[in-house]
DNA sequence: TATCTAATGTTATATCATAACAGTCAAGAG
DNA sequence: CTCTTGACTGTTATGATATAACATTAGATA
């Protein structure tokens, strides 16, 4: 799907990089494990595999991959694992693209953002506590109780913007 | 879809009720108008369908209603329809529910945010240059250079909120 | 062990969206 | 006026995303 011929760590620099990969779901264990969330064996593949993934997955992807290890090969399989994640902070929903991301910091309660690059779909997750307050805020001042948001960019990545110029 | 039961004018206050309907309307005519788009009877009739509309439309929801008015019946009469109002500020898409709305203020060029109400599927317009800004700022700062961008908030609207209190 | 619950797997189907091509129509060129 | 052209509308067919419903299995509990 992505092509990735850009130089590793700059296109997706928070989990690029099997360390950085193996950190994380480190992370991702021990903050299970303190939750009591169960980290099944498809739950933690799958966490993996977003891992292992430059930029989201479609869950079809992910099915793929789950699949060819033996697990199961329908929708349901990918579908369930992911919103598992996604309930429970180790993944995100990235809506523009009807894809999945690994959290690049999962033990931290937060709000994410993403910044989508229109040429090399890499997906960069950033932090917005700032933004969501300032959101919370207009909200409420229209009588709204925000609880949860969706804040999405699209555009360039450093990178394609260099190439662009 | 979605119920309704709520006093009008407070669930959707910016589009709600005929005549705000009918101004809205006129305004995208004119913006048609001078911007040379071409405004033909489906666009024109898809446009009115989601201002008659409470909340977000799905495209199958629109296509049904065009349908037994006698225009097309097939799923890209619907969707070209709408993609043709998104592209140029007659409408916009709500990604989190796979829906459009009709444009509050067409006339302006614009960044929306949308406010979903979870329980009775409200969607309010709102604007939100200054959190446009902010973003465009933050992803300046890491090198992307923000295009668009989708803010969706989900929550309860002041209807929803004081009837759960 | 017997029982209960959460998790996994399957089949089937719902929902959202687009590709590809044929017919229509109005504006501009000759 | 007629021909060409390009935008618009329509169709069929298919692709892509997501969930409902139910059977089976594996862990925890009593
Ligand atoms: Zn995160
Ligand atoms: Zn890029
Ligand atoms: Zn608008
Ligand atoms: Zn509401």
């Amino acid at each position: 799907m992505t092509d990735h011929s850009h130089p590793a760590g700059f296109c997706c620099p928070d989990h690029s990089g099997a360390a950085q990969a193996r950190a994380i779901l480190a992370q991702a264990e021990a903050h299970a494990q303190a939750g009591g969330l169960r980290l099944t064996p498809v739950r933690r593949r799958t966490l993996e595999i977003l891992l292992e993934a430059h930029g989201a997955l479609g869950a079809y992807e992910v099915l793929e991959r789950l699949a060819a290890e033996g697990y199961g090969a329908q929708p349901p399989v990918a579908y369930r694992a992911l919103n598992f994640l996604v309930e429970h902070g180790l993944a995100h929903r990235v809506r523009r693209l009807n894809a999945f991301t690994a959290c690049v910091h999962p033990t931290q309660e937060h709000r994410a953002a993403f910044l989508i690059c229109d040429r090399c779909e890499s997906v960069t997750e950033a932090s917005v506590e700032s933004l969501t307050r300032a959101m919370t805020e207009a909200a409420g001042a229209v009588g709204f109780k925000l609880e949860r948001s969706t804040i999405e960019g699209v555009g360039l990545c450093s990178v394609c913007a260099g190439e662009a110029a």
